[in-house]
DNA sequence: GAATTGATTGTGTATCATTCTCATTAAAGA
DNA sequence: TCTTTAATGAGAATGATACACAATCAATTC
């Protein structure tokens, strides 16, 4: 949960022999520059890309999401639409949690500093290195309760 | 995340007009006499369920772990294994939460009650009727920080 | 307790997110 | 500048999950 600039990616990637590519630059710019509270699936960003005529392969875009959740750049999460979405994996005062309606998939952030806190230990406890660390909540909105549909 | 019986869970479905089949009862069962700490896929289940001569098909199992998990009944874990795991939606004491490695996807369970008491209030701050609370931790297990693996 | 209704099942098929393959390209270090 | 090998792009492959639909059967009604 660290504050990433392409030069620290760089010496990052490099320390394991792994190479910055202007892919990658480009990839961490969309994400540091995306308005709060917004995360993107891997095909959202792809779409996004060839919008600004950054043409980077669907490929790519995995990969790049993959290594960059594994190396804690990116928080992976798991909204209940079938596919993963990413986001920026900030540090307090940023770091947030997500409330899910299992039903229509509506989502709310929230703020609680104690989870970290809870997260940070228990992962030292156990000797582990901590890349992130989400409370997800699943539960059913006020208008679907009011709804009654089917599950 | 209350405990069910076969009675309960028939009067839970039929009061939506829906019903308890032989082989939602069974389903249920299985988790109920799963070992603690143990939650099984789609897959899994259906091969634990054939072994045991009871042929549920595939398209059921997946439709009643989903149908489970949206009555909260089941809680949907996503371990990095890239398909869902299921287990029994349990109350305290039983509650906990998931420490995983994202390199070999070693997980490790843990408890803390301050982070259901969390869940609880922030969904009955939005209203929100809650099934389901779960702190996911992904790290690097000791071994794989030792190994210097790839991502 | 027989008839009715429509929810549920099973089989096979479709879908779609994600990963893989491999030839080509290009970072990083010498 | 040269060498090494990581990374990319394009398309094919994979695999988890959803779907369609005819057949079945749980719950309710008479």
């Amino acid at each position: 949960m660290t504050v990433y600039t392409a030069t620290s990616l760089k010496s990052e990637l490099n320390e394991r022999g792994w190479r910055l590519t202007p892919q990658r630059e480009t990839i961490l710019q969309v994400f540091q520059n995306l308005p709060k509270a917004k995360h993107l699936s891997a095909e959202e960003l792809y779409h996004l890309l060839q919008g600004e005529g950054e043409n980077i392969s669907l490929s790519t875009i995995y990969r790049t999401l993959k290594l960059m959740a594994r190396m804690g750049i990116l928080r992976e999460l798991e909204l209940a639409e079938g596919h993963k979405h990413y986001e920026l994996n900030q540090p307090y005062p940023h770091h947030h949690h997500h409330l899910i309606c299992v039903r229509c998939n509506k989502t709310i952030e929230f703020k609680n500093d104690s989870i970290l806190k809870t997260g940070t230990k228990t992962a030292q406890k156990e000797g582990y290195h901590l890349l992130d660390c989400q409370l997800t909540i699943h539960a059913v909105c006020p208008m679907c309760q009011r709804a009654l549909l089917p599950i």
